[in-house]
DNA sequence: AGGCCCGTGTAAAGCTTCGGTAAAGAAAAT
DNA sequence: ATTTTCTTTACCGAAGCTTTACACGGGCCT
């Protein structure tokens, strides 16, 4: 659950069909449609696992995936032409986890991702646990915790959801749908107020400071303030 | 190199081939032709990785996986009829970390092989049989005791297993369906209580202190909490 | 400008789910 | 058979999620 998958993928029709269906089963989900723009958000530290597709317009996906081994063990799941053995075996052979023939089934991808997220908490300590700075802020996905200034917030299990979706994606606009989708895990309805809740408490319990680090956009959701 | 594979596979000209295969590549084989066999090798301790036939003509090859899952990690990559998607989805769901549709190329059993043995080289840096210390906690792997202040706890088996896993995980949230998982072998249904009561006995066992050592991390789990 | 609609902020109340633990029953070990 | 251990049942209290209600304010229309 809340698990974020970064999707490297350049056709764009199948890349949002997989990302809205990954948003669905509850996965946070950044995109990008060429090697260069995946290499860089994979690096940037805010993601769990990567989709990446090996036909990519300007970098090959397994060039990717070799720059990639270079400075991180970021767990990636291959996208493969059916049958093409040999990018399947070369790619395991670069460092890759899985690998997926396409034109795949999202059911399967899910299940993969799954298992090989599962493997990775039991056998501990990787890139997931890794705390995050923002500001004074300290995520720490271990103890599913975040500190101010190294004091620890008093959060329930829904705010510091909502709280490290917010912070992941730092200084752009969530929108409430997705946020909704990625913390809470549900559906946004109409005349739904308990986001609003939500935000309206952790704003509290970060100091309701001037101006606030959480912002509202009006009519499209929330942003947290980028830190100097 | 040199890992060990059990391969659990009833068609005998197949799994010969496959065994002449692996063993090319630098594995060491152990073979079984039914889930009881395998079953029971699989726990023996003595290798690194298993390949499991879902169709065997005694236990279901699921039924084996599950059996295993109650009481080791090993990574398991499953081989199915190909197109049996139901199979593969509830396969990853027991636990399998991969699988193979039959009639499988071994090439790219090797290759997942490799990947999935590799992923674990990274992940798993501890040591199984060593002792280990958290603060004034000694776990004796060996023995199956863990001692406070070097006086052995008068732990029940299970006891012994909930609060070895909360250790080895100390300072992160593990999650009570994991910890039901690794420390009970079964999965964690609605109502059942039996984790808290463990818990509840465990924490009477350690001492009542403030703040208590195992903390409850509502709606998620247990946290072993970090000793200074 | 005035009025209206809609989206938002937040206090307070309602309600559900979750967790602690005692006690009883079932199962396993001795 | 007896003891130990594990599981189930039941009850309670508390945590925290959601709903309700009302207030505020921006944008838009006339």
């Amino acid at each position: 659950m809340h698990n974020r998958v970064l999707l490297i993928e350049d056709d764009d029709e199948l890349r949002e069909l997989l990302a809205r269906y990954l948003t669905g089963q509850g996965f946070s989900v950044r995109e990008a449609a060429n090697g260069r723009d995946g290499l860089a958000l994979a690096l940037g530290q805010d993601c769990d696992i990567a989709v990446l597709d090996i036909m990519l317009p300007d970098i090959n996906g397994l060039e990717v995936l070799r720059e990639l081994r270079g400075k991180t063990h970021l767990p990636v799941v291959l996208l493969t032409a059916r049958g093409d053995e040999t990018d399947r075996i070369v790619g395991f052979e670069v460092g890759a986890d899985d690998y997926i023939p396409k034109p795949c089934n999202p059911r399967e991808l899910v299940a993969r991702l799954q298992a090989l997220l599962r493997r990775i908490a039991w056998d501990h300590k990787t890139e997931v646990d890794a705390s995050r700075i923002y500001g004074d802020l300290r995520v720490e996905p271990g103890q599913r915790r975040i500190f101010q200034n190294d004091q620890p917030l008093d959060l329930t299990a829904t705010e510091y959801e909502v709280l490290q979706v917010l912070l992941s994606r730092a200084g752009s606009v969530v929108r409430k749908t997705d946020l909704m989708q990625w913390a809470l895990g549900r559906r946004l309805e109409a005349h739904d107020r308990t986001l609003d809740m939500h935000i309206s408490n952790l704003r509290k319990k970060l100091g309701n400071d001037d101006p606030p680090r959480i912002e509202t956009v009006r009519g499209l959701g929330y942003s947290y303030r980028v830190p100097v």
